[in-house]
DNA sequence: CGCCACCTTAAGTTTGCCTTAATCTGGCCC
DNA sequence: GGGCCAGATTAAGGCAAACTTAAGGTGGCG
């Protein structure tokens, strides 16, 4: 998935674009609105991750300029004032997310994620761990170029662990991704997924914190 | 984007041109086959929407005048579910897609959307995957030149899925494509065409992916 | 009017997955 | 070192999803 960032804040760019890039999409930036505005019209860019905190203009014009070009990606606001106005202004101009600063990144990548799949785009959503790639969309794991067939749990329960690398899920976490609520199962059905995980993966892919639960991580 | 609108029936030119003008887009609009004509000479409209079913002349003969006077606007059909089959086949001449009435408007935008982007990669009205080509306009497929006939049904799903290849559509979503507002139908139909297309088409250029829906993959 | 194509149902069959549960392994604390 | 506990492993049965096939209905077109 291609991402346009439109922010001015050096720094902070830096950090956001190294961890979208981390996290396997694609990212152009422009620190202008103007140039954010001329670089959408180029790249058609999936997300284009808005601060409403321009040098050259205010945040929600470039919002209008760009639908008004019809650019119909989706649009998340970033914005340091926390306060309301400017936030309802910005939906109402057509954006489709917001999020105050100073934010988690995690906080972030979710936000996208869900803006990915509101929008059903997804061409490319595609998560990276080492060297396993993820393809939301398609159901596509890969290692290293071979393809991995997973059934539907395995899946699920991988993209789970994937959308947060080296963060520990519990055994109860990961039975709330497979279940629906009131459906719950009483045995170990997690372990035996993950265990067909590491069969189809590599073993050290996923990381057993005993008592604790499991966690995505390079092999260390 | 500008788009000219020719459509007799004043509630429904409305509730498009509403959605259109709201979505960014500069509309204009005709209500009989002649002004439209003379309208697309003089506004040159990046797509022309046309409602097959106008009161001064045939649909299909506004289409062919518009492109002996060379318009190469983009053309989008509009037409009633009932004379789909008999106007459709006089369509060689040029739509570049169609939608039946009644339709929704996201599905409006949507095909709007494509057809801008196809128009900005300067491609046809065709969608490619594999060795299988599905013409848009004329309802043709044909694998590696041979010619593949297909039912109506057949063809909406065809395309459904050709239009991002690789990505998973569910049941849901397929029946959704199938069937306007009001006429859902509890069975499995959607098994079954799919099960048809396989046969005319390969087994394998249609994928199952158990307890999710199915996608399309490349011949291989 | 009657044929033909297509669509929808529904029933029967197949297939692959999920769960269960029983057993095994290895760390950890006494 | 011995026992205990968390997690790993394995295999089998059951079940639901998906496939297949065929029959009945509908509407278009000759």
């Amino acid at each position: 998935m291609r991402i346009l960032l439109i922010e001015d804040d050096q720094s902070l760019a830096d950090g956001i674009a190294t961890a979208l890039r981390h996290t396997g999409y694609a990212v152009d930036r422009a620190e202008t609105g103007a140039a954010g505005i001329s670089l959408a019209q180029a790249a058609r860019p999936d997300v284009i991750i808005l601060d409403l905190g321009l040098p050259d203009m205010d945040g929600v014009d470039v919002l209008k300029q760009l639908r008004r070009k019809s650019i119909s990606s989706s649009v998340l606001i970033l914005t340091a004032r926390d306060d309301l106005p400017s936030k309802i202004g910005g939906l109402d101009a057509g954006a489709d997310d917001y999020l105050t600063k100073p934010f988690a990144v995690d906080e972030l990548l979710a936000r996208l994620r869900a803006l990915e799949r509101r929008a059903g785009l997804g061409l490319s959503a595609e998560i990276q761990v080492g060297d396993v790639s993820i393809n939301l969309a398609s159901h596509e794991v890969t290692r290293a170029g071979e393809s991995i067939k997973l059934s539907r749990r395995e899946f699920t329960l991988l993209r789970a662990l994937a959308e947060r690398p080296g963060h520990i899920l519990s055994r109860e976490q990961l039975e709330d991704k497979l279940y629906s609520w009131g459906e719950e199962v009483a045995s170990n059905t997690v372990d035996v997924h993950i265990h067909n995980l590491r069969k189809k993966i590599y073993p050290e892919f996923i990381q057993t914190i005993r008592g604790v639960g499991y966690k995505l991580g390079p092999a260390k």
